[in-house]
Formats: structure tokens, sequence, C-alpha cells
DNA sequence: ATTACTAGAAGGCGAGTAT
DNA sequence: TATACTCGCCTTCTAGTAA
């Protein structure tokens, strides 16, 4: 994860509108709104430039100041976090998607210990090593969208000598109104916004005898406080 | 505003789902979900309850936290700032209230330069020194809600030898399709959710001939990036 | 196993200043 | 006016360890 102090400045970057278009900023002004000296606030800008995570256009005097891409992710992870706390999900959700074969690279990643020992210890269950992959019906897209305001549990990310492999965000769900599962939102998606992966104790195909095209439903429970 | 590492602390208790119960915890565990040591995550938990951000009872061995009614403000107040960046409104918002009389504290507020200065360089300009007191209507309440994904201007608070004055948010608006001006959220509100203050460059009870009952449309336009 | 203290090390801060 | 460098101080970290 970014550094609290940059992470801190870049939000105070967006709080400027910086994440839709360029703003004029002085050091003395952000160094302001920061409550530290304008040499610290210069050193945060060089920093998160280095870092890809703003990009700036210096013209002598005024400098404009941009959040990239990439700073907008770290911005959106947080968002993504904060929001089931403060839009408290009240309604059960069920959301209708249809079975699609994957590149079924969920089995190497569910057997991986990094990930599997997380899935036990924050979920409950031992997956199994495979994931469903669902395309989300037109109609449930509302209901997708809105699976972002539910409480999910947070599977970090780890690295090995090889490779890092990334986090994910893990929402408690029934399947077919069966099976106790979850689905996996890997944190730097890959997939489109229509798919989600399942992951549950069993094999979902067998168990629920699904084939490629076969629609299912999948229920996520509100917020239990 | 909170110290970077502090308020990162919590928002990793939030993630934790410390927003809306007591979670167990132990130092370690915390630790690396910062990225630090067992006793530096046991010196923040120590800090975040000396300033009342959560409420730790801890058996002996293993620990409960819980974040208090005052980190949940810190953590929304957050929220609130990135909701527009990644909720982006794209419509127009057409809000529906009544006028009534305020304790017009709003014109002592509206005069103090430490709110002044920021109106005129932020807003564009110089408020009539006083508030117009609006209570949306039930059947724009939904859009009253929507009124947070909507960017806004950002005006900090301060202090004088007295006493400290808050910060606020502002929402550029159009009121009575006529003239241009600011919806003012206090950041510590003070009113119920349905009651909203707007300013303008002129003294808009006169300008729009307005008694207390009468009905106003307050138009906020959608993010221009 | 925990939590949290103390002490030394590391890193971040603002002052001063060059450009 | 700006931005951003170096330097020395001071805050904050981790290691070691007590309870």
């Amino acid at each position: 994860m970014l550094k609290p102090t940059l992470l801190i400045a870049l939000y105070k970057l967006a709080e400027l509108g910086a994440y839709a278009q360029e703003v004029s900023l002085s050091t003395g002004a952000f160094a302001k709104g920061l409550g530290l000296s304008q040499q610290t606030a210069s050193r945060r800008l060089i920093e998160m430039e280095r870092l890809r995570l703003i990009e700036r256009s210096i013209d002598g005097k005024a400098q404009r100041v941009r959040i990239t891409r990439v700073g907008l992710n770290s911005l959106s992870e947080m968002y993504k976090t904060l929001k089931p706390a403060f839009e408290g999900a009240k309604q059960e959700l069920t959301i209708k998607a249809t079975v699609f074969s994957g590149l079924s690279e969920g089995s190497y990643y569910m057997s991986m210990e990094g990930y599997r020992k997380q899935f036990k210890s924050k979920l409950g269950f031992d997956p199994f090593p495979g994931t469903l992959n669902l395309r989300v019906t037109k109609d449930s897209m509302i209901q997708r969208r809105e699976l972002e305001s539910h409480p999910f549990v947070n599977i970090d990310g780890f690295a090995d000598k090889d490779r890092t492999y990334g986090g994910a965000r893990c929402y408690p769900v029934v399947v077919g109104r069966k099976v106790h599962g979850a689905i996996v939102m890997p944190i730097r998606a890959h997939y489109g916004e229509d798919v989600i992966e399942v992951i549950a104790p069993e094999n979902l195909r067998r168990k629920l005898k699904l084939q490629d095209g076969d629609l299912v439903e999948v229920q996520v429970s509100p917020a239990t406080s």
C-alpha cells in the first residue's frame, strides 16, 4: 500500500477536483491544505509525480496538476472499502447470471496457499480449487452495482520469489438458493463489470448440475450488525 | 485534520468491519495489515483510543475494537469527499424545497472574513450576508441524497483567538431558475438531513420575492469535466 | 501466546536559501 | 513572486524485552 502521507496528499488533490481535470496549484496553497510547510508540500508533489500518481505541467510560475489513472486506482480502492460502512445495504440482493467457461486460471489461484489460508480463516471454508464464472444478465446489472455497498471480506495480496499476487474482495453469497460461497472480486479487475467469479467449498458446476449458458441466482445478504 | 497515519489506521479498522461491530484483533495481526511492526500497531491503537476514535475491551489476551461515532465522522468526511470522484453525477438535479426562517446565524457567519474570503475566491462571488433556509420536500429527498454525488467546493475551517469555526462543502446551484448561488453544507451538520442553506451574491428572499412557506427549485449542474 | 515499555536508529520535517 | 535543494533537528519507527 501507498505511504499514508502520500495517500492523504493524493486525497487532498481529489478534494480540489484534480480527479476530473487539471487544477492550478501552488506548493504554498497545497501546503496550507495539508497543514504542512511549503517545502514538504513540494516534496509530496515530487514523490507523487515520481510514482506516477499525478501528472504535472509546470509553466515556470504556475503549475497544473492532475491525478493519473494509477492515482485514481488507489483512491478508488479506498472509496470502495468505505462504501459498505456508509451506504449500509439493508436489503438482500439477488443477482441473476449465466454460466460460462473462463480460462480456468481459477483453479491455479485457489490452490495457492497464500490465498487458501485466508479463505479458510476469513470466509470459514476451504474453497474447491476452481471458480464458477458468471456473466450477469442485463436486468441484474443494477443489483451488480449495488453489490459494492455490501460488506466484504478483504483478501490480502502477497508475493513469492517470482511475482506478486493481487488482493481481492469477497462477498459472502448463496448460490442457486442452496450452496454457501463467495463472490471473488480481484482488486485489479481483469474482466469486465458484468463478469463475476464465485467460489464455494464444493464444485459448484457439479453440485448444482450447471452447464454453460445456464441461469443461476446469487443471493447476497444485507449487513448483519 | 487527523494525522495521516492515524486516519489510515482507522481506515484499516473499517476494512475489518469495525464500523458496525466490535472485532477481535491482535496488535500483531493489525501490524501486518498496516505493514508496520507490532509495537507501532499497538501504539496506534493506544493513540486512537486516547482520541476517542475507537473503543477497546481488553480481556487479558484477546482484545475487541470498535470505531466510535467520532471515528466514523472522520471516515465519513473522507467518503463524502471521494464520492463525487467515483459516482460521477451525470445529470442535472432539481431539488424542491420550502422557505423557512432559521435562527439567522447565517448573516453572522457570512460576514466573517475567514469564510467570506474563501467564498469569493472559491465560488467566485461575494455572498450576501445571510442564508436562505430551505426545507426539502418529501418528494425531493431522493435528489437531496444524490446531491452528495455532485462535485463541491471545500471551505476550510479556521480559528480566531476565541473559538474554532468549522469547514463546509459548497455545491454551486441555480435558485428559482434565476440566481446563481451555492448550497452550504456545514461538515459538522447541526440541522436535520432535510434542511439546506443557500447563499448567493444577492438577498435571495428579496430578489425572488420569497416568504416563509414558498416553494423554490434549486438546480444542481452535473460534473463539468 | 499476548500488550506495551524503553532506547537507539531511521526517516520526515521546516528553516534557510539558490534559482 | 514561484519551486525545490541541503542541512540539522526532531518525530516516529523497530528492536529488545518486561509483564
